[in-house]
DNA sequence: TGCGGTCTTTGCGCCAGGGCAAAGACGCGC
DNA sequence: GCGCGTCTTTGCCCTGGCGCAAAGACCGCA
């Protein structure tokens, strides 16, 4: 199951912010105690609630972390793209993972076991240090999310998101940018704390206007300034 | 300014999550690179925006955590009491604090310069994973509050906070629980994304069901069993 | 090429909770 | 003990957005 990294690997490793100005040497190293994983679309590489016992690098594809509350909805904490951790909170003991790691396309990722990625920490301080820049860059993006679903109406969160999610997975299209994910009505909608009928309208509604242009699970951004507009705090 | 540290001081750091598991003579050291700073009920550790070159921790007081929106809206974060870290982001070079912090009633805090505190934590790694843990303990409540402003509504979320605010800062009284902390409806508003008159009208309907017993800038939990009822998941 | 499952749209009704105004109530400082 | 500023309550109106139902549209698969 376990295998000798490839060169492919060792590359990825060098661009990822979780090894960021780590030595080549170490690298290898930490390359050599990796486990690959592949996981096809659908399938998930940690439920909510499992003990937290391996730190996840993704490779390729794009993951889903969802929570899902007693009585069923779900809510998508985010998404991550190549080169991003998740599960860091492996690194300690006693956790659970707080959320679902679903792969939505076919997914490669490369995995450390906690006792692994702990002894690493302890050698190489710079490592703990990126991880808590990684821990403190997605609890930012959080603090916004409170604060939009606090006190911004649904309109301007859907915009938000949508320009959001445009510069992470955006893809530069002939007539604007692409959404490089399958994105549903649905998603949308428990990633803005709306529901499938309004994150609907919404978006029919920009369309009209020329702003979107979208078909099912796919959202193109075609005049990103309206969007904008429509997502700026300031009072009108 | 800065001073050697009294005894009271080791004895708090002790107890502190961040320096949990921290050799006796280490942690004589930490303190020894501590400045301590008194901030008056009302005055401001650091404000949103400003460079975060110093990591606190709470000896005596309440702070408060807090953003603005562009309008000029208040969201509160949260509270840290004492013993409690805060300004954890600027171990990381380069990052201003996401949020404000105010002393709610007088204060008493010590604090670590970024180049102490980065060299602290290469020497002491676990002070490293405990900083980890400090931050991913924040991170996992932004989620539940995501998950609750995405999917609950008002009154349930003031459940909830009140809940969570008196096991946090809850003090025995007489006939119940208070929430030992100057907090107004407007507060609690802001920290429910809800508005001032949503929270009064709950809280009086509360209190003539005997749940709880308010005044000015107080709240008392008389029958936590009944605020956890209206805060349930379950569907009913 | 047709079938079934998933995703999307649209109409209609409804109500939780926001916005505003105005009148208390409280408590601190002088 | 008075006065003022802050906090709270309450009434009234209004609407954004949810819930539901039902009909389409799209896509992959056999």
């Amino acid at each position: 199951m376990s295998a000798a990294s490839l060169p492919t690997d060792l590359a990825i490793l060098q661009t990822a912010p979780l090894f960021q100005d780590i030595a080549h040497k170490d690298l290898d190293h930490i390359a050599s105690l990796a486990r690959r994983r592949q996981v096809g679309a659908g399938g998930f590489f940690f439920m909510e609630g499992d003990p937290a016992n391996r730190l996840l690098l993704l490779l390729e594809g794009k993951v889903k972390l969802s929570q899902v509350t007693l009585d069923g909805q779900q809510v998508i904490m985010g998404y991550i793209r190549p080169g991003q951790d998740f599960g860091v909170i492996a690194v300690l003991e006693e956790v659970d993972y707080p959320v679902s790691a679903e792969a939505v396309v076919d997914c490669l990722a490369l995995s450390w076991e906690q006792a692994d990625m702990q002894r690493l920490m302890d050698e190489t301080p710079r490592l703990a240090r990126n991880a808590l820049r990684s821990v403190s860059i997605h609890m930012r993006e959080f603090q916004s999310r409170i604060r939009e679903l606090s006190t911004q109406r649904v309109e301007r969160r859907i915009a938000r998101t949508l320009l959001r999610l445009a510069q992470q997975t955006g893809r530069k299209v002939e007539d604007g940018v692409l959404i490089d994910l399958p994105l549903t009505r649905q998603d949308l909608a428990e990633m803005t704390g709306a529901t499938l009928f309004t994150v609907s309208r919404t978006l029919k509604r920009w369309e009209k206007l020329g702003l979107v242009r979208s078909k099912r699970a796919q959202v193109v951004i075609r005049f990103p300034h309206g969007l904008v507009r429509i997502a700026e705090d300031f009072p009108d």
